[in-house]
DNA sequence: CAATTGACTGGCA
DNA sequence: GTGCCAGCCAATT
């Protein structure tokens, strides 16, 4: 497999992602615009997928804007948990109160 | 190479 | 809170 991706691109993710304290959660339009791409919150999820290929980070203190979890990943549920982030509901985390800020 | 898709966001209703 | 639209960009088909 090739460096599908820019590895600067990368890079300039998850170095974003890595700064992220336990127990906080961060957007990805947050992270977007730390790395100078604002309107590209849907790049970092793209990263963030394959991050895991990359190198291990803690993609799963990502969410969206509204708090929701990735789809269709149903670890990350029980990581937030175990970092002390309360989930609202099976999907949701309360983001409106554990949000990361620099 | 072109079109489609997707772990998204912000604005407006 | 939800829904629709437009923008942005890499990976996949």
């Amino acid at each position: 497999m090739n460096r599908t991706l820019n590895e600067e691109l990368i890079y300039e993710i998850l170095s974003v992602v890595e700064e992220i304290p336990v127990g906080k959660v961060a957007t990805y339009g947050q992270i977007a615009g730390l790395i100078g791409r604002e309107r590209n919150a849907r790049l970092i999820g793209r990263v963030l997928s394959m991050a895991e290929f990359y190198g291990r980070y803690p993609c799963h203190r990502v969410v969206n804007q509204a708090g929701r979890l990735a789809p269709g990943w149903k670890e990350q549920r029980g990581l937030l948990e175990g970092e002390g982030v309360p989930m609202k509901n099976e999907t949701h985390v309360a983001i409106k109160l554990y949000q990361w800020e620099c």
